[in-house]
DNA sequence: TCGGGTGGGGAAAACGTTATCAGCTGTCGT
DNA sequence: ACGACAGCTGATAACGTTTTCCCCACCCGA
């Protein structure tokens, strides 16, 4: 009778044991260390394959305090930009031979914000990227302890704190799409925001200085979640209104949830509103009409997070900031105004 | 002059040094065991606040064996399907105190395969969850070492391995579609399938099942990528052909695009062909026509994935895998043929 | 022949935590 | 009055690695 002596995964000892070297020795071995000769070499890598050994990562990552993690803090993680980005993290820690996880900030109140930091910090992670793109975001950038390894990625212009930070300038991008329309004809351009509760957001400014440089009037901004059902709303009461002919949405989602009630009600895009997106989401160019919108490159932004991070964790505590500047990508939905 | 000695984050023995207890006393109060005076309790909370103690991880896990990071490996994190499902997994995961890491397969490759796996591996990871909609995904889950707590979320109707798995009845879902298809009374019913390498794909066993059922011509599989371009090339093709009266697409950006080209061509949607889609993205509601669809819960898949994961790890080997329907949403691209 | 380097390898310590064990109080049942 | 037992606490031993330290054998030049 074997006795069911359960299953128990084999260990550096065990394979020492298998090639009859040292403990420290195998050790040598997988760490690739030279000063060890060619024969116990081979052995002790085939005690390896046979016996499928796997280090410890808990264990490797104790002792020799090099971590192999690195963390995404983010308000959302199925939204186009989000994904987006994680997805670029994640290609650029793969690369570098590090693993990324993910926990989700359900929302800038002080406890969800906590909670998720808890639950990150709990793993040995070797550093934090913040998705800065709400309240959520923002708020656990502030909460995070000194001297942790953190980074920021969002679309802000300028940065306030002290956390280096991959950017995407939005205000560049809301300023490039309203000069754009009034470059086109129309007297003013009208602006639906989305949900961001502080005072600023970088489309929103862009949108006002380019208003303000042309003296054109400015409407005042209309609210909305970033959903497209959000833009229906919107456009719902904007068919109404005659003196609206040109809108900049804070979203793709936003502008074809407009587009589609502008329709439904016998509104005509272009030809009675213009209306511009923000996202570039693949789907928007196939939309009829395709939506002009304003390119943002998320995966190379979830890139160029994570080479920051690598900075600040190799002691660079200060690394610079990078911003790029999103790209207008003029498509069916805009035109001059009648008349 | 302050030496500049390198700060070192704070451990166990600190804390139990300023509260002035044993270092098993200040662990027995941070695990919530009893047998532990209140004054003392209170000294060593007290000691950890000031401090910013946290817990290492490594440490934490390497010593009592339990580990809170589940794997999650996947083809790919942008799309639609894999987005949401991996929203389901982190929000479940998080309700349960753990965190999810992610991998992306980069193909089916034994190369990227077996790369994945060691990089995931690498971390202390209680288990895996392994996204199976694609060649990728298929691959990993059979190269994933025995002993390891594994389970697959994906879209079969039934499992052919031995692990556990969540699933969504795509072969439902595609007999559903085709049959109402059919039910409108179209002759037969034309598929454009996804890139699926192997023999089999639910959605496709499910079309195939649903003409033969009804004995109707089964026409030529058009093959295509997952994404619009593709789906929109074939519509170029389609609008040529005057036998084609209904279309079922293997997602909904293949129908969108496939739809965008008829459009183009003066082809009628739903007049001259009728589209049907897979998945329900939220904006192919919008789409007008809006998109005949069937919806997919991907976050419920996720949840599910976990839910299984957890019971895996808690020893039970088989744990009974569990498939759902998914739901037919009738909009406006689909509609009785001609004549 | 001797001293010093160098390639190679093992013994033992260390990382930060949790588990085990033993000891020390006091209380309660008998 | 005595043992048993519960409540509480600290030494100490693990966990599986990597790192440090030291020893050995060999080769070379003096």
């Amino acid at each position: 009778m074997a006795s069911p002596k359960p299953y128990r995964a084999p260990v550096l000892a065990d394979v020492a044991k298998a090639a009859e070297v040292s403990v420290p020795t195998v050790s040598r071995v997988l760490n690739g260390s030279k000063y060890v000769a060619p024969d116990l070499a081979q052995r002790v890598n085939e005690a390896v394959q046979t016996l499928g050994y796997r280090p410890n990562g808990a264990a490797r990552s104790m002792r020799s305090g090099r971590r192999t993690l690195v963390s995404v803090l983010a308000g959302a993680t199925a939204n186009y930009g989000y994904a987006r980005t994680l997805q670029g993290v994640e290609t650029a820690a793969r690369r570098a031979g590090m693993t990324v996880s993910i926990t989700v900030v359900e929302s800038g109140d002080a406890e969800h914000v906590h909670a998720a930091i808890d639950l990150t910090l709990a793993q040995p992670t070797a550093g934090v990227i913040v998705l800065e793109f709400d309240r959520a975001g923002i708020n656990a950038a502030k909460a995070l302890p000194e001297r942790l390894p953190v980074v920021v990625a969002g679309g802000g212009s300028r940065r306030t704190g002290h956390v280096p930070a991959a950017l995407i300038d939005e205000r560049t991008a809301g300023r490039q799409a309203t000069e754009y329309l009034l470059h086109l004809g129309h007297r003013t351009v009208h602006h639906i925001a989305g949900p961001t509760e502080g005072k600023h957001s970088g489309r929103t400014d862009g949108w006002r200085a380019a208003l303000g440089a042309a003296g054109a009037p400015v409407p005042q901004i209309m609210r909305a979640d970033w959903d497209a059902s959000a833009g229906y709303r919107w456009g719902e009461r904007i068919a109404g209104m005659s003196d609206v002919t040109a809108v900049f949405c804070a979203n793709d989602d936003i502008a074809l949830g407009l587009m589609r009630a502008l329709t439904d009600r016998g509104v005509d895009v272009p030809g009675d509103i213009s209306v511009i997106g923000f996202d570039d989401q693949p789907l928007v160019a196939l939309w009829r009409p395709s939506l002009t919108t304003v390119d943002q490159d998320f995966e190379d932004l979830g890139a160029r997070a994570f080479g920051l991070l690598s900075q600040v964790i190799d002691g660079d505590v200060d690394a610079a900031s990078s911003v790029t500047a999103p790209q207008l990508v003029v498509r069916e939905s805009t035109a001059a105004p009648r008349g």
